[in-house]
RNA sequence: UGGGGCGUCGUCUAAGGGCAGGACAUGGGACUUUGAAUCCCAUUAUGAUGGUUCGAAUCCAUCCGCCCCAACCA
């Protein structure tokens, strides 16, 4: 097995391995919490990895928690998606699905206590007012001129809050914690805000929500989670997560560790982002294939196993890092080169005559779907006296190291003959319309009984029995390393040959019938998908998932 | 110039007082009916300076660099 059953240690298992010989815990509970507004890209699918293997090697579960604080972004199709795209990178919540907005009564309760014990007061301050008095990072902030009402006046207020008697945004609920500290997180931070917002789950029922902050630790206290991980941008969040929690009563408190997002080259992973690229019709949708999207990348042909292997190799650690892409790409033809079948695709075709093959003969030659592994079976290959080979297989003119075909020299035909070309015909513009050859009979499958080398082997089909395809090549989404870093405007950053469409190509006929998401190796060129959704059998559309490494292109060649 | 973090090959990540290891990338070679795959070889790293120690990537000090925090976003 290339992947592992259980993944790579790191310092978050080795804090749960203390945690566990020291009996501060005897299980171990995590979550995945996306927020539902927006698609899961690949840097979700690390911390999915991360939770949901945590729990798997461990045997203890993890939740899988809507964090739907905030009404105005959040949609069901994105709870769906999220749900889809979990389970298709093979974890499964075994039934701990959670919502935070079914935890507001709990918090409701929870906020009348600290307002009760003086911790927390109503201010009737405006957003802007907030803001102008929080101080900077090097002075402390002003108190609200409402900071010391007393609680039976914050009780009152909150409660009117809570039935909608002030308009959006005219107050809040505030921890009373300290306008002068160094985390500006501990300014008296905003626990409800007024917003008379349609909640997906809670429809009209409430007009003041939660913010994040207030909310997230008190989910995991609930919900028994024993490690909270997140992202590092939540570190300086961690003393208020604290806070929250020594204020509520509950049996057990989660402990929040932090670990270093996942950044790709070449590879923009900001929902808000993506999301702009779909609005603004820059990509065809949250699953273009050419999205770090799950959805995407499963439609560009991606599989759950190459994900999860990635995510294993990537690792958890706390230093800001970015990936390169190439790992990605490695770790997916690793996994695709022993299991998927080969077959042979023209992408475009040039004409080739065979002068010493008679017209309507054909010749069915067998070759395995797999060279390594007979028990993936075989097809036959039509050999006629008209074939298509690849435009880029022939050089009239050989550069230095040319192995392919030019005019009075040979190369291998992919399974079948030794063909040498005799003669080259050329339209008005000089451009290569057909050529004229000859096979070596005595070379069906074998090689040249006089013991002479044919350096180069090249795909070709049948002119008249192979069937049209369409294909789809992508590439990088972005010509640039780190898009949309410092004032970068990602939309300049498009690649703009992050597409391109052959619909000429020619495929064999084992191919034509493929089924939506079916995958084929395309010998010499690279790994395709039958895309889940324009392809039909006998009219196949083809994602390149990623080409074959070619280390001739790459020598300059 | 407050607070919180982080610095190990080009990249990601191990080693946490005792041989700096792996993967990807890169270069070379072998093999090849996929210029793929496979195999072999090679290159390259502990941010800096001091200190403790028989011995420091690891402990201490100072410095340098990078990231995050001033939404009623998450």
């Amino acid at each position: 097995m290339i992947e592992e059953s259980r993944a790579p240690s790191n310092f978050i298992r080795q804090i749960i391995d203390e945690d566990l010989a020291s009996a501060k815990h005897s299980e171990v509970v995590t979550r995945f919490p996306p927020e539902p507004n927006g698609y899961l890209h690949i840097g979700h699918a690390k911390s999915i990895c991360l939770n949901f293997g945590i729990a798997r090697d461990y045997k203890g579960r993890c939740h899988l928690r809507m964090d739907d604080t905030n009404p105005a972004k959040e949609e069901q199709e994105y709870v769906d998606a999220i749900k889809a795209d979990v389970r298709w990178l093979g974890f499964d919540w075994n039934g701990h699905e959670y919502h935070a907005a079914d935890y507001f009564p709990r918090l409701y309760e929870w906020a009348e206590k600290l307002v009760r014990e003086g911790k927390a007061f109503v201010d009737d301050q405006s957003a802007d007012e907030v803001r102008r008095t929080r101080g900077t990072l090097t002075t402390p902030g002003a108190p609200s001129p409402f900071r010391d009402r007393s609680p039976e006046e914050n009780l009152d207020l909150l409660r009117r809050m809570r039935k909608g008697e002030f308009p959006d945004g005219s107050r809040t609920l505030r921890a009373k914690i300290d306008m002068a500290s160094p985390n500006l997180n501990l300014r008296d931070p905003v626990m409800y805000r007024i917003r008379r917002e349609h909640h997906d789950r809670t429809g009209d029922e409430w007009c003041i929500y939660p913010t994040y902050d207030w909310a997230h630790g008190e989910s995991d206290a609930i919900e028994g989670i024993t490690h909270s991980l997140c992202t590092l941008e939540f570190e300086a969040h961690r003393p208020l997560y604290d806070w929250y929690l020594e204020q509520i009563e509950v049996p057990h408190r989660p402990r929040q560790i932090e670990f270093a997002r996942l950044n790709i080259t070449y590879t923009m992973l900001s929902k808000r982002h993506l999301g702009a690229l779909v609005a603004e019709g820059l990509v065809s949708g949250w699953d273009d294939p050419r999205m770090p999207t799950i959805a995407g990348l499963r439609r560009r042909g991606y599989t759950p196993e190459a994900l999860r292997l990635f995510c294993d190799r990537i690792g958890v650690a706390k230093a800001d890092s970015t990936v390169e892409v190439e790992l990605l790409e490695n770790t997916l033809r690793e996994l695709l080169n022993v299991s998927v079948k080969r077959a042979l695709c023209v992408h475009r075709p040039l004409k080739v005559v065979v002068e010493n093959w008679e017209d309507g003969k054909v010749d069915e030659i067998e070759a395995p779907f797999l060279a390594d592994d007979p028990s993936a079976g075989s097809r036959k290959l039509p050999f006629t006296r008209e074939l298509f080979i690849e435009r880029d297989d022939f050089m009239e003119v050989p550069g230095k190291g040319f192995k392919r075909l030019s005019p009075g020299k040979e190369v291998r035909l992919r399974h079948a003959y030794v063909l040498r070309c005799n003669s080259v015909t050329k339209d008005s513009r000089g451009e290569v319309t057909e050529l004229r050859a000859t096979i070596d009979p005595d070379t069906r499958s074998g090689n040249p009984k006089d013991g002479r080398k044919v350096g180069g082997a090249v795909h070709w089909v049948s002119a008249p029995l192979s069937k049209p395809a369409t294909l789809r090549l992508y590439d990088r989404l972005f010509r640039v390393p780190n898009p949309g870093a410092g004032e970068a405007d990602f939309r300049t950053q498009l690649n703009p040959h992050s597409l391109e469409i052959l619909d000429g190509a020619r495929i064999e006929p084992a191919v034509a019938e493929a089924q939506p998401m079916e995958r084929w190796q395309f010998e010499r060129k690279g790994y395709y998908v039958a895309d889940a959704k324009d392809s039909k059998p006998g009219a196949p559309v083809f994602n390149l998932i990623v080409p074959l490494r070619d280390t001739w292109a790459k020598g300059g060649g």
